[in-house]
DNA sequence: ATAAATCATACTAAATTACTAGGAATTGAA
DNA sequence: TTCAATTCCTAGTAATTTAGTATGATTTAT
């Protein structure tokens, strides 16, 4: 049960744009060298994104991407829905709206109580965090980077602030 | 981000072990029939589960399966972690005990947080269920089911008990 | 002896993942 | 007008993972 590149690089990439768009689109090119991903994998996440409506973009020249709402009103759940799907583990009849399976195994009803608890409990935790919260912890870590460069204490700062 | 089969099909099967094991040990031959998964496999989820401790086994014939400890004291997230391996969606550095990654992306530490949430909150949904809860579940739908039979209701109970 | 069962290991087809590649369309600036 | 920077779109593909099957050895009650 892994989260795939998807919803990794994807998350990190939506935070990078809701840190550095303030004044002006945040262009592929920028988040790729940033996050160390190539621009044509971003693009196709991106595309996701946009289709989802928590992105907007400008084409040509100096173009890019701003997200489409205020980042405190877009959850960690909305941007790795958008990226990765549903996210339900395990997906079965009675258990999501969207499930078109059909089930007919014989004796109990037990398993599915786990799977409705796992499912819930992922989209709770991914529901109740904003982006901005990300955002606000992203500069906080940016700037603690900087101090310790001249306070020479890279290390514990490096691993205290390194991402994935 | 999906659950395996592993996961899926080994939770069943050891459910219905816990339910049928009270006399005598469970062959996977009956399991097998029940749960309409074949020997074969049920035989590499039943490693698994014999590795963890979890289950105990007695070869030869009229041998089978038992809980190697009461049910109530097995909790949903053994089993399913000792057939999938961590129930974590994503493994970075400083999350998980057992990284063995190494994590050198430049700035930030937001999405970090993300993925601990994510992963705590699996845990510790699977781990306050236990197997027990699951067996008294399975006992009473079957119950209910032959009710249903002789009430013509099968319909509404298969729908209410279906398994998966 | 025989049949029923676990145990152990190897193999494989299908699906999924994690990308790369190539080019078309748009736009700002020289 | 031309050029470079950019998003947009689609196809392809190598590597990995999944979901099993197959085969045979070993153990044990009857």
């Amino acid at each position: 049960m892994k989260l795939s590149t998807k919803g990794r690089y994807g998350l990190r990439a939506f935070i990078d744009i809701a840190v550095y768009s303030k004044d002006e689109p945040v262009s592929l090119a920028n988040v790729a060298k940033r996050q160390d991903i190539s621009i044509s994998y971003l693009e196709q996440l991106m595309a996701k994104l946009k289709k989802a409506g928590l992105t907007k973009s400008t084409r040509g020249a100096n173009g890019g991407y701003v997200l489409a709402r205020p980042a405190a009103q877009i959850s960690v759940g909305d941007v790795l829905r958008a990226l990765e799907g549903d996210l339900t583990p395990v997906d079965c009849p009675g258990i999501t709206d969207t499930s078109t399976q059909h089930c007919d195994v014989e004796g109990g009803c037990a398993s599915k109580i786990v799977w409705k608890k796992i499912n819930d409990s992922i989209n709770e935790a991914v529901d109740n965090i904003y982006i901005e919260e990300l955002v606000e912890e992203t500069r906080k870590c940016n700037q603690n980077q900087e101090e310790g460069l001249i306070n020479h204490e890279e290390i514990n700062l490096s691993r205290q602030c390194s991402n994935h």
